[in-house]
DNA sequence: AATAAAAGAGAGCACTGCTCTTGACGAGCC
DNA sequence: GGCTCGTCAAGAGCAGTGCTCTCTTTTATT
């Protein structure tokens, strides 16, 4: 019978699951550097050796940290992005962005494990970029969709893309497909522009002087929008 | 006679400036998490309680590195720009973009530890802020004399303002004096931009997409200074 | 029921930041 | 010149960390 071995399975998806939970609220306490295997099996009632059963390093509890934190971006980006007309374009745009900073300013020890500096000595695996481009590929979606619908309409104000640029545009069409290379690099501003506003925020960098970011962060975003060609 | 005294400060002011410096030296190799006091007193010949005397705490050596890092990044960003023409204003724009990220570059860690996320526990001192807007203060410099010299043409796309932004807009004027509120925004737009590139770029978020980082920085930085309003 | 696999327990290693106490050295005062 | 006092280095020690062993217990399969 397999009942029996999916039943230890199952104890086992149950005990890693109350693994990464207690160390993903010890991480929105204490933050990536002070997560502690032992802090947490202590929690559990286990012993800290036990532990290695389930994560064999440190890192690999961060590294599910990790993927369970884009993923949880990329569904509240999607779901953002799916509440909203199609054809909306402007509005849908707004919306990942809300989302996103929403999101960030509710887990912001999360938002640095993701966006922050990398924690030393810790080198990503390959399993997190693939979960780390799921909000992405929203953002190019709505880029893509705007352009095909002829929505773009972009101030002609950007000098010529260099030609040099033309190999790295063409892998990033991977994620937003069918557009030109200008608008390759608008986009590329608006979201270097979108995290990097983000990460301001939250890492401290306005030092008290922009006091109402809700504001200050929408009215950038539409301003984002715009630069990219975005209606009103 | 005070020179005797002198003679013991200037000692102790050697061993300061030594144990920063092989800090900083651990901090380029481990990064900000592994920067450990009692290694740094063993490559010192000393026993690790000493350090104590120099700094009380892991984090006090951590606030004199922020503080040398930000004159760091500020002095290179003064000097790129003092060589520019003062009526170059956008060349002085990319001049300092371009400075600022040769830093980084030079100095990964380094700027981690100031951009990057927080050390968790670690609350900056009052000091920090004061050498953290020392860069801030010439790209102020840069957008307020292009806007006083009437240099200034940015594509009318954005949105009115709002008018919750006009108390922070006050505030920021402390740094970009002189500017209206439309131009505040765009500029605060083009900072996080700067800085929001330079942190994909550095912490690996760009997965090997973009390849030629140095070609797309720089047209970027173009774009953003003529959404600023920049000539060409 | 016997056997093989998996999981927990515990001790231990090398490391960390930090504190406290002890002993030595040197500068200033009588 | 001798004495005192503040500064400094040294050492031991505490509580904590990640991680690795070995040993025992539990569980599932044959």
């Amino acid at each position: 019978m397999s009942s029996s071995r999916t039943a230890r399975e199952r104890v086992r998806a149950e005990l890693t699951r109350e693994i990464t939970d207690i160390a993903r609220r010890h991480l929105a306490t204490e933050g990536a550097g002070g997560l502690s295997l032992r802090a947490v099996a202590r929690e559990m009632g286990m012993v800290s050796s036990a532990i290695y059963r389930y994560f064999p390093s440190r890192d690999d509890l961060l590294t599910a940290l990790i993927i369970d934190g884009y993923n949880a971006v990329g569904e509240a980006v999607e779901n953002a992005d799916a509440a909203c007309p199609p054809e909306d374009h402007t509005g849908r745009w707004l919306a990942v962005c809300h989302a996103v900073r929403d999101w960030a300013l509710a887990h912001p020890h999360e938002y640095a494990l993701l966006y922050g500096s990398p924690v030393p000595g810790y080198q990503a695996p390959q399993d997190t970029v693939a979960a780390a481009v799921r909000d992405t590929v929203v953002y190019g979606r709505i880029v893509s969709d705007a352009y095909l619908a002829g929505a773009l309409n972009p101030p002609a104000v950007c000098p010529p893309v260099p030609a040099p640029f033309s190999e790295d545009a063409a892998r990033v069409r991977a994620i937003i497909p069918d557009v030109p290379d200008d608008v390759i690099v608008r986009g590329l501003i608006a979201w270097t522009g979108l995290f990097g506003w983000l990460s301001f925020e939250l890492f401290g960098q306005f030092n008290n002087t922009i006091l109402d970011t809700g504001t200050a962060f929408d009215h950038s975003m539409r301003c984002q929008a715009a630069f990219l060609g975005l209606p009103a």
